[in-house]
DNA sequence: GAGTGGTCTAGACCACCAA
DNA sequence: TGGTGGTCTAGACCACTCT
């Protein structure tokens, strides 16, 4: 790990646990280049990564100031299934499990080749599963992975973390995700599993995970109950 | 504007007019530091935003990837409002109209209170306004504003565009935004002015926007039609 | 005017990928 | 093994805020 990402780490354990209570100051810069033995630049993309998640801001001549994370601690989490949903869950202690409803190996319509970067026949995995917390369902995810890159999925990966058998099992590093949110009306499939009524809306996340090398690893539908589901972003401006 | 954003808006010129075409290899950065004689660092910093962007992807020894376009370039645009819609719209060529439908001063509730840090006495001015493209409904805004922050707002700015007041008269500057986006059902107000179905879903994006010196400024819940309008997020690992 | 953060440099070392 | 991007330094200058 880089040095300005131990450094970060270092500072948001201290804003975490109010070490830095809310709305005071940070040490400015130069103390903090005594304090960790960086360099001043190396301080500030330490800075900078906590900038980026909305934990401090920086004003020229004013000071770094911590922030009051009252609005980011909802209920609602923010919606990023490829770093592991489970993981997010277990953290806060409740209890999540899925099902496993569909678990085929196919050959990609064309809009799976699309999304994928595939040809017809290169088969892929269509995944439907559905996750409860606490034993109620929240969302329904329709998910299609490329089998060739995620050789030997069981269904018991499916029924606990896909996510850990990549990143773990089979050594796979993620470069990001594009994501699309909407509002849907909820057909037959979500009533049933989400035990939703006829009228009760869908929040679908459309997203499309990349690894490092640039592939295409997932396509997936996630079709999340309205009232158990938000999805939250923080947009700090560059300049 | 700083050296490295000049570089960035060179480089991302480049790569939008297919100069540097997708899936080719951008010039590594010792060449572009002698091209724009810039130190190493600041080629770095000018590539980082790229990548942000998810104009650029790099990696450690294999160089610097210009990525696909084809995923970003769809019809549902960012929801981010505070950046101007109307200036979004422009430059897509699209007729974008605004209609103001409450344009009151008041004194906040709680809930406005907690989230745009007032006190009771002190005023705020509540805007329902209705926007159109090309004569179509597509969201219905709630927007609180400070009225110590926003002076002299009048029905002639939220006819046109609130943003260009606040950052071109008024010369304030943001800091960026808290968004939660959730799936509701539409209500009566929804489905008069979006002119929508009684069982049609609403995408709400629910902000704070916050300026520079850390004030609030905004506090809006955006309710978009839902086969009008989605929300695109960009995630980029860190690692 | 004193103190703060933002930028920039020239050079160095290292980790990683590809041939 | 050679070329690439990632990190880090020590110091410098500048823009901004606060009082």
């Amino acid at each position: 790990m880089a040095k300005y990402e131990e450094i970060a780490k270092v500072l948001r354990e201290r804003i975490k646990s109010e070490y830095y209570p809310p709305d005071s100051l940070l040490p400015n810069q130069v103390d903090l280049v005594e304090e960790f033995g960086a360099s001043r630049m190396t301080i500030k993309k330490a800075l900078n990564i906590l900038a980026l998640d909305g934990l401090i801001y920086s004003r020229r001549g004013a000071g770094t100031r911590i922030l009051n994370r009252s609005f980011w601690d909802k209920d609602t989490s923010p919606a990023d299934e490829y770093r592991g949903l489970s993981k997010q869950m277990n953290e806060q202690h409740r209890n999540l499990t899925s099902e496993s409803i569909v678990f085929e190996i196919e050959f990609p319509d064309e809009k799976i080749q699309d999304k994928l970067l595939l040809n017809a026949h290169q088969p892929v995995y269509k995944i439907i599963r559905l996750r409860k917390i606490d034993e109620e369902p929240f969302v329904l995810e329709h998910t299609y992975m490329p089998a060739h890159i995620v050789p030997n999925l069981t269904e018991e990966h499916i029924a606990t973390s896909i996510y850990s058998y990549l990143k773990g099992d089979l050594g796979l590093k993620f470069a990001g995700a594009y994501r699309n949110i909407q509002a849907d009306k909820s057909d037959k499939y979500d009533q049933d599993y989400l035990e939703c009524k006829v009228d009760d809306p869908i929040l679908e996340v459309e997203q499309v995970v990349y690894l490092k090398d640039g592939r295409p690893v997932e396509y997936s539908r996630s079709r999340n109950r309205y009232d158990k589901r938000g999805y939250t972003v923080l947009d700090v401006q560059q300049n």
